[in-house]
DNA sequence: TTGTACGCGTTATCAG
DNA sequence: CTGATAACGCGTACAA
């Protein structure tokens, strides 16, 4: 089926492209009738304006770009879910791409997207994007660009995210509230600014709490498979201190959820024999058994976010208006299960505002 | 910074625009000199075709539409990471879009595609989509068209998808030959195409081993919250049938964990007192406990394969080739874990090709 | 080897 | 109220 034009109409008609065009787009200066006409024949033939065309004369494409690291992830999904939404309420569309981690991979992304016109780009950093140029000149492009979540605190443009410091804070907090003394730390990899600042958060809040800080409850993840991770850490924490750790908070819940299987695996009960305190709040740390105390990040929220301020900007910029860049900090809360509330035999389950 | 034309550089060089476009795609017509000064100041000022002319004058955007019910879903997040993977591989860009089980917003999302000018669409239909009229329009229109997952077999078009009924039948088997009579069946609304085949399946399993089908055993999960209807349904189980039941088979893995909840809950032992068996092999289906034996399903190779065919398919229609429908069913396999293994204390984990 | 001219489909300006 | 004209940036048949 050939796309039916402007031309085509007017052709049909005997008027102008020009009338079409402005029957069509409901300008004044044109007469009832002819408007009727015009819009009757558009209705019967179907016509959908060229968005080819429409982007080229207008220098817009009506299409953002989001980059993250992996849709294979509970959190980056409903980040997603956040963003589409928003998008599809500002009459928008989403090109999606992933990095995969990788740096090159994200820069080259960011060039495509570029090269696609694309009017504002979502992003969400690698673990191993370390130098920013790439991120400058989307800038120097004077195209709007957001950071969310894992972002770099150098780039000079709008970002969303949460207070990892705080939250890990809050959390270990909590913990020592509730009893805890030695609670170790399933940390991740050195480089993400989230994992320093939930590792920073954690040690604070033992010195806050007049605990002293020992290095060896410590422990790294870094194989970039979190269950494992947390399961081969269990095992070397209960060799390295038998069973005197307390407690154990993990930078994500899939570590804490390794823990529970290897303490399943060898008899040790969670949380009597150790209480465990997750980050994320993974769908399946609902549904696991003890069910998992948490952080909640609210990603749909981050999303939603995250998209609104892109649209601001954009519609900022098509309208020659000033942008000030936000940073915009979403509240995190703690999801309390079973995992952190040793020997009370009910399912407790109430979420804390900090 | 305002981005760099043709005109710019013909200008810059005193040649015509005509010729810097033949230099810069390579053309032989174009003195090797003159080639070379394009080049550079091409490179130099980071020249980048403007997307927006190309397409229009090209007729083809680069992009490819996806629309899939839900991109908070394991399944489809997998399936999502194929289709990105291939697409960058033939430079393509994907644009997503979620139908969030809506017909109605299926249905306008097809139009936007379309009129965004995508050069494929990609889909796995909701489960609420019943009339095609918006499938037959991308036909009508020409444009490559592939359904996943979700199917509808009257829309001529290609397709790639798992046999439900196969899967669920060597599911079924399996228990069978493992020793459990009395099976009982959590299957899912009526609607979807999948539900009725696994159902279909498990009910030609215990036919074929000499099993009277009893309906009583069959109960509906419908509730669009997969995890309290197994939970649910198990209750209602219980108090149905006593301890009588050896063995469940659901639609989906979430259903399982619901009853291993509920059996947790209520000092009922997985597998010793009731065996289970999912469906999707959901990632927490491998760190649950007990872990979950279920269906692969590769969603993976469903996106590649999609995009692979979609792209295909793109490239024939635009050589004017002859394009033939395919229909491509995704071999499934049995992921044996410890929910059905009876009595056996090693955590036996084996992966059964049929 | 280079350049002219046209068209892709739309919108904005301006003259009638 | 209507329409002719130009422009967005690129690619290509054809002329020079």
């Amino acid at each position: 089926m050939r796309t039916v034009t402007l031309k085509q109409i007017a052709e049909e008609l005997n008027i102008s492209v020009t009338t079409v065009s402005k029957a069509l787009k409901g300008y004044s200066d044109v007469s009832k009738e002819t408007k009727k006409r015009v819009l009757d024949l558009a209705e019967r033939l179907d016509y959908t304006p060229n968005s080819f065309a429409v982007s080229l004369r207008m220098r817009q494409s009506k299409i953002i770009g989001v980059i993250i690291p992996d849709t294979v992830h509970y959190f980056f999904s409903i980040v997603i879910k956040g963003i589409l939404k928003v998008a599809e309420q500002h009459d928008y569309m989403v090109i999606l791409m992933q990095s995969n981690e990788k740096f090159e991979l994200e820069k080259k992304q960011i060039d495509l997207l570029l090269s696609k016109g694309v009017d504002g780009i979502l992003i969400s950093l690698s673990n191993n994007t370390k130098r920013f140029d790439h991120l400058q000149k989307v800038i120097k492009h004077d195209i709007p660009l957001l950071l969310f979540d894992k972002i770099a605190k150098t780039v000079n443009c709008s970002k969303v995210y949460i207070d990892d410091r705080k939250a890990a804070y809050d959390a270990v907090t909590y913990l020592i509230n509730k009893g805890y003394r030695r609670i170790a730390h399933f940390r991740g990899d050195l480089n993400p600014q989230n994992s320093i600042d939930r590792f920073l958060g954690y040690k604070q809040a033992l010195l806050d709490n007049n605990i002293p800080f020992d290095p060896k409850l410590v422990y790294m993840c870094n194989n970039n498979t979190d269950f494992d991770d947390g399961y081969n850490n269990a095992k070397q924490m209960f060799e390295d201190h038998g069973h005197t750790i307390d407690a154990v908070f993990t930078i994500t819940d899939l570590i804490s959820i390794g823990i529970i299987k290897y303490c399943d695996d060898n008899g040790i009960k969670v949380p009597d024999d150790l209480a465990l305190f997750g980050f994320s709040n993974w769908f399946m740390s609902s549904v696991i058994n003890p069910e998992l105390s948490t952080v909640e990040q609210h990603p749909f929220k981050i999303g939603e976010t995250s998209a609104e301020i892109l649209f601001d900007e954009i519609k900022r910029k098509l309208n020659d208006e000033p942008i000030e860049y936000k940073k915009v900090v979403i509240p995190t809360e703690l999801v309390i299960r079973k995992s952190s509330e040793k020997s009370e035999n009910n399912p407790i389950k109430k979420v804390i505002n900090l």
